[in-house]
RNA sequence: CGCGGGGUGGAGCAGUAUGGUAGCUCGUCGGGCUCAUAACCCGAAGGUCAGUGGUUCAAAUCCGCUCCCCGCAA
């Protein structure tokens, strides 16, 4: 089967690698375009464009797919199937028409929830505890195609979104393999979606991570796992930026403090009070400083109880 | 050449405008106090001040270059 595959971001690095170890013919890998990135402003190629010179696949990086030019590129490579995974951007139907099979999505997310950029991410900040992979018939809409096959996850109260996202991404390996198999033998079936039920995802930005501390301690405390890594969350610390990477909840108590608190200060961590409940924080970093931990921070640094964060 | 902040005993920082004995908080080790301790008291070890070249009687500090870390922006 000639497969031409669609993606840009490690999530879906897994995915192409699987389809080339299970002999798929990847006769072309479509990614974004190269942007400048880091410090440097170099130019960096996306994950997926690294891994795929690395394996000798022509790689096409066009600036729009909604042009005849790129479908007109498609329908020369003539594949049987499309198959996407993270590559941000809508295919129109003059492309998914092309192949034979159609296209095939792997979304990061139980559909209908939480279709759109960062299904991920948003799943840990709204505190579920359970996620997965569903695999889809790619339709003109966002992520709103028919569902094919769909794997659970579960979420503890610790993971952050980073590792969510490196299990989801090898858990969409897997299920778009099956997938595959499922639709060679023509055993697969169409579920539509319910729209009803579907509830979106939006792109991150560093906004988000703002920490708002009227919020009880456990929403703040989804907020920091689910922007870790990126793109983090933060608050002020006498007027300087300040990144919190890791926390627990406390208590879920009620108490009458003012939110944002800190209540106590120790090399366990900083107990801040939240509009209900308290957290503790564990790691932070300043700007110009390296991330670290409560306990190497107060070795050079003041901050006393009662100050205020935000 | 995008903007900016850093690299100082094991950790986190001060010292750098005005060159002149390596400093603070914590940790570690030893001792003391205590029913006891993460608390307190006394003492000790531990640093080619990121690297490199230069200026100087003298460089953590001034000048040149290199490497590494981080924030913004993307």
């Amino acid at each position: 089967m000639r497969i031409v595959f669609m993606g840009t971001p490690e999530f879906a690095v897994p995915s192409l690698d699987m389809l080339l170890k299970e002999g798929y013919e990847v006769v072309a890998v479509v990614t974004q375009p190269d942007k400048p990135k880091g410090r440097g402003k170099k130019m960096c190629f996306p994950p997926v464009k690294e891994y795929a010179i690395k394996q000798g696949i022509e790689v096409l990086q066009p600036d729009k797919v909604k042009t005849s030019d790129f479908a007109d590129k498609i329908k020369e490579i003539n594949p049987d199937l499309l198959v996407t995974a993270a590559y941000g951007k809508i295919l129109p139907k003059s492309v998914l028409d092309i192949p034979k099979y159609g296209c095939i999505n792997v979304h990061g997310s139980l559909l209908p929830k939480y279709r759109g950029a960062a299904p991920i991410q948003w799943s840990i900040i709204n505190g579920e505890k359970v996620t997965g992979i569903t695999t889809m018939f790619t339709d003109v809409g966002m992520d709103t195609g028919d569902m094919l096959l769909k794997e659970s996850i579960e979420i503890n109260e610790h993971m952050t979104a980073g590792e969510l996202h490196d299990k989801l991404s090898v858990l969409g390996a897997e299920v778009l393999k099956v997938t595959l198999q499922k639709l060679e033998d023509g055993s697969l079936v169409r579920t539509p979606q319910s729209d009803s039920e579907a509830t979106y995802a939006s792109m991150m930005t560093k906004e988000i991570g703002l920490i708002d501390w009227t919020k009880s301690s456990k929403e703040i405390h989804n907020l920091i796992r689910g922007t870790n890594p990126w793109p983090g969350s933060y608050t002020y610390y006498s007027g300087e930026k300040m990144k919190i990477w890791l926390t627990s909840v406390m208590s879920e108590d009620e108490h009458n403090l003012k939110a944002g608190t800190i209540c106590n200060v120790s090399k366990d961590g900083i107990i801040v009070a939240c509009g209900i409940g308290k957290l503790i924080i564990k790691e932070v970093q300043f700007e110009c400083c390296r991330r670290m931990c409560v306990e190497d921070y107060i070795c050079g640094h003041k901050m006393d109880e009662g100050e205020v964060f935000g």
